[in-house]
DNA sequence: AAGTTTGTAAAGTTTTTTCTTAACGTATTA
DNA sequence: TAATACGTTAAGAAAAAACTTTACAAACTT
């Protein structure tokens, strides 16, 4: 039974490509949560299991899709640091692969896109709080005015709360502390 | 200078006007992360600083848009629970207010999403070990596919673990344990 | 220096998404 | 029962995004 017949073979890998198919159909689905398109998702997928780095024409290849796409493609992987250029040895051509810590991708996304928001949305805030406090002080100011202008610096003033909650959030995982109390390992 | 002239007024009332639209702008602008469209983020925005429920008729008014995109807008944020309808008093109109917790907001938007996309993943990931270590079994399995399939089954098992992580984290948060380590109030 | 190879940018096409207008169904009023 | 108001669905138009082909610039080879 040590040298099985061509088609047993054959009938085996099939099992392996349909076994790695699923999972990265179903990666490439829910990669839309990273803001990443189903294409690039199939992408990510295809190059997690490519166990050596890819070059774009071997991706293209793979893809059935132009190089144009799979620059584009990778260059956004890349961006969410979900793939990283490797250097080989007197190559000509890019090298890609996955980063496999799907922890840190997490995190790492969740601290550049979340922090950027926070950043735009905390100056709005501060500046528009600033304008109404100002207001405030208006002693000619109708009382109708007035009352507007104070539950909105309520509003506002529970928006900078909460994205001073978020921020720490982030910090918490950036430092990596969140495992201590949601530990890796099971 | 208890009764400012009309102008003076008017001046006052543009600055609670552009502090507020700064504010709807910025926060816009980030409500892509939670899948949400810029003209949604921008209805939002609006709902935020009205202090009454809203009508569709009103939304389409003050967004200068027509009553479908408003009724399709609203029911977007209403699956994000991010917007309520509120019953009022013999009115007619359906009426519409956000849902001004942004801390359950987050948590919701969290839990639902990747929760969903939890589970698909560990679907697929589940049925393809089990497939693939039904593989390993057979013992007339090439050597080199026999290392194939070792290394894709730690790899699904590595992303299993993350999913498991994942959810754990999200468990932290829909039990608002998260405050514990994370607190509200600074 | 001429000729390849490699990666990306630009332009154009196709597909998808967003928004509007028009039509429909249900509920309310007269 | 007829008439009106309200929200939503359906279909079409406009805008945006994804992909491909073509073209180009930089690096390497000879």
């Amino acid at each position: 039974m040590n040298s099985p017949n061509e088609a047993t073979v054959n009938q085996y890998e099939m099992i392996i490509k349909k076994a790695r198919d699923r999972v990265i159909e179903a990666l490439a689905k829910n990669m839309d949560l990273y803001g990443i398109t189903l294409s690039v998702g199939h992408l990510y997928g295809t190059m997690f299991f490519q166990d050596k780095p890819m070059t774009l024409d071997e991706m293209g290849a793979a893809m059935g899709m132009s190089k144009t796409s799979m620059s584009t493609g990778v260059r956004q992987l890349m961006e969410q640091k979900m793939v990283n250029k490797v250097w080989m040895k007197g190559a000509r051509k890019d090298h890609y692969e996955v980063d496999q810590d799907w922890y840190q991708n997490f995190i790492d996304y969740f601290s550049t896109k979340w922090r950027k928001a926070i950043d735009l949305n905390v100056q709005a805030l501060r500046r528009s709080m600033n304008d109404l406090t100002l207001l405030k002080e208006k002693d000619d100011l109708p009382e109708e005015l007035q009352r507007c202008v104070e539950t909105d610096l309520e509003k506002l003033q529970n928006a900078l709360d909460y994205y001073d909650w978020l921020s720490r959030l982030i910090d918490l995982l950036e430092s990596h502390e969140i495992f201590q109390y949601v530990p890796k390992k099971l």
